[in-house]
DNA sequence: AGACTTTTAAATGTCAGACAAATAAAAAGT
DNA sequence: ACTTTTTATTTGTCTGACATTTAAAAGTCT
């Protein structure tokens, strides 16, 4: 592991690169005990301070963590779906509101993820997460309920279905799509009428997956869908009238 | 923005964690420069090298970019789809690695996500993005290439299909499950034999987005998952017999 | 006056040395 | 043999300083 002293680069994240690199090649592996800061700083010739930013740089994206005291020092963390799921998550909320993606855009990329998940949730859901699933309908259904504890169920609703196909990785990879989504849920302000006819489509889904039945599922995310399309639609509308 | 000195973690971290939220909630908006490291180290009443170590895990995440000089600073940066991109793709991978995936897992995973995409593409893709799959068609066909530019190919090959799907979402989204798996695919080494047949399948998804057939744009590519999920069970049973 | 050069100030990047706090192992004491 | 104390190691934090970069301000020449 070296770096160039000429580089323009930041001394920091040279040094951050250079471990990254080893624990992405494997030379570092899980768990294993990085050297302490002062015998990087010796290694890589720069002082302490310099070794800790590159430190805190690689702590951040959850490829190490560290341990005060006498055994303590930095170590190779093993990337948990966890800490992934809460990466994509933040990295997906911020790409959303920060580059103002239109509303379809997110909506439908959203639904095509989720329908690829709902044909391997047909086959494979539990009976718990069906029961999940059962409880959050139940849930929305619930009068006097906020709109955030609405979408917050809404949310957890999915997250069942995607869980239902029994793939880490795809489960993985839709949190982000999902979840990133719920701030732009949030602008649509839900009517008691809106939610009705919401809950209605989860139930159909619900009943869908219960028998097992991939095509049905598949109809009413389509449905789902084009609700919600239809919803902000309407939203954007009544704003342009009123605003 | 304010941090309690009694919460035991990091101060470092609880300060990064600060300005994060005030990011993602919106009121520090893109392009704002921070104050000085120096005001910072006031405002949080630490020292400044504390309040570059959080800098530095903003950075990491490409929350900020920092420039020298007299109006330099640190200013909340536009995450760009690429920046995105590349982190999806480093956690990705480490996801994989680090949790010794399941082949199989990884792979319906993918072929999943991909297939989600495929419909759309089917509809949207542009003729520049079937020309750079029939040019990519034709470089695999090439004698003489090594196995990573293959592997490299067919990446930018499954990049196309997943672009012409005209989502940015969707394919930042994918850009993570598809190149995370190379380096998998790349322990599968291709004998000319196999790599006739996948090129017959790249060949046949071509045509059915030329013809904007989804189905059979689908049919394809359920061979082609079925295809490269025989070859890793071969390559696993001819590492069980020789080693 | 206008164009060019030099100076200056502000900001990040880096360094050195020090102390605090946590922690586990070693040593001492009962 | 068990408990307590000491000690060494390591991360976390602070202070103060200097280097480097950069743009604006000041100065100089035509």
């Amino acid at each position: 592991m070296k770096i160039d002293p000429q580089n323009p680069a930041d001394l920091s994240a040279q040094i951050a690169q250079a471990i990254r690199d080893a624990i992405v090649s494997g030379r570092l592996i899980v768990d294993e005990r990085l050297p302490s800061e002062s015998e990087l700083a010796d290694q890589f010739q720069v002082s302490r301070p310099t070794v800790r930013e590159a430190l805190k740089r690689l702590a951040a994206q959850s490829l190490i963590r560290t341990q005060r005291g006498a055994t303590g020092g930095a170590f190779v963390n093993r990337l948990s779906f966890e800490d992934a799921y809460s990466q994509q998550i933040t990295t997906s909320t911020l790409l959303l509101s920060m580059n103002a993606v239109n509303f379809d855009t997110a909506c439908e990329a959203r639904y095509a993820l989720e329908r690829a998940c709902a044909v391997l949730s047909a086959q494979r859901r539990t009976a718990d997460q069906l029961a999940t699933m059962r409880a959050e309908i139940f849930r929305q259904a619930q009068p006097g309920l906020t709109d955030e504890a609405f979408c917050a169920s809404d949310v957890a609703f999915h997250r069942a279905l995607v869980d239902g196909a029994g793939n880490p990785v795809l489960s993985y990879q839709l949190a982000g799509a999902v979840e990133a989504m719920q701030p732009l849920m949030n602008m649509i302000t839900f009517t008691a009428r809106s939610r009705e006819e919401i809950i209605a489509l989860h139930s159909s889904i619900a009943d869908a997956l219960e028998a097992r039945e991939a095509a049905l599922v598949d109809t009413a995310l389509v449905k789902l869908e084009a609700y919600t399309r239809q919803l902000a639609r309407d939203v954007a509308a009544r704003r342009r009238k009123t605003g």
